[in-house]
DNA sequence: TATTGAACCGTACTAAGGTACAGGGTTTAA
DNA sequence: TTAAACCCTGTACCTTAGTACGGTTCAATA
């Protein structure tokens, strides 16, 4: 058994991203450059599950300076904790929100499976459109 | 009782969106541009519906055209339905994968928290990057 | 040890999703 | 009935998030 090791062009395979999505992670401080061994960087089992965060939670719909802060939140001081803890509780409420959205889609969508299904189910239940007509 | 007219800026502030986005979405197909009167665009409540929903599903991480497969959803003929069926599993897929990301990350904040409230709680339980570790 | 595949840096380009004018036409309320 | 406020089209520009490329250096293996 052989270690590889984590080089630029592997962890951008194993995180299924381009080599210089990494690098440009880098330059946004995302990611910190390792320490270089001559002229290489090689990087450890953290960076390569820091990517892997970044890009899903790309898809939940963060940008990359609010997953940023998100993982800021996990670097800080836990010694001094009163802003860091109303940080929290914002991001904790954002998530809350944005789970509670897609569960309304969820369900309308569900209903909508339900039409396609059984024919006799009205149509007219639930509409993806209605789901965010009050909002805000 | 005045019912105002909905025109593009009375529909972009309801909104909360930028005019040029109306018309951006215009562009995109993503809602019809209305029949004109005397030159100008008059929306319905369906419209604005519309459009809070696209600005909300972007937060949820669905690109522009992802939302237009939505809402195609929603339009179809009913009366024809295995292939939509299977469209509409598809999405309740994707979006059952969101609503437990987001949970993971939920239930990784909340550990912090009671990190930063109770200072016996050890901290190494549940981190951020360990969310999607193992994923994929 | 020579080759060749991969990493290095810097710069330029791209795609998605808007935003901002310029130069003109409409509406509406004083 | 006219001026402020708002709409029209078209085009150019902007930000975010990468991607590509050229020329160079390094590292591993035949």
């Amino acid at each position: 058994m052989t270690t590889v090791k984590r080089t630029i062009g592997n962890i951008a395979s194993a995180a299924d991203v381009n080599v210089e999505t990494i690098r440009f992670y880098e330059r946004k401080n995302l990611i910190q450059q390792p320490d270089k061994d001559g002229g290489f960087r090689y990087y450890s089992e953290n960076d390569l599950a820091k990517v892997k965060f970044i890009k899903r939670a790309q898809g939940l719909g963060f940008s990359l300076s609010e997953i940023s802060e998100l993982l800021a939140l996990e670097l800080s001081d836990h010694g001094t904790c009163s802003d860091i803890l109303s940080k929290v509780e914002s991001k904790i409420q954002d998530i809350q929100i944005k789970i509670s959205d897609l569960t309304q889609i969820l369900t309308s969508l569900e209903t909508l499976k339900e039409c396609c299904h059984d024919r006799n189910t009205p149509m007219t239940d639930v509409s993806l459109l209605d789901v965010f007509k009050e909002v805000k």
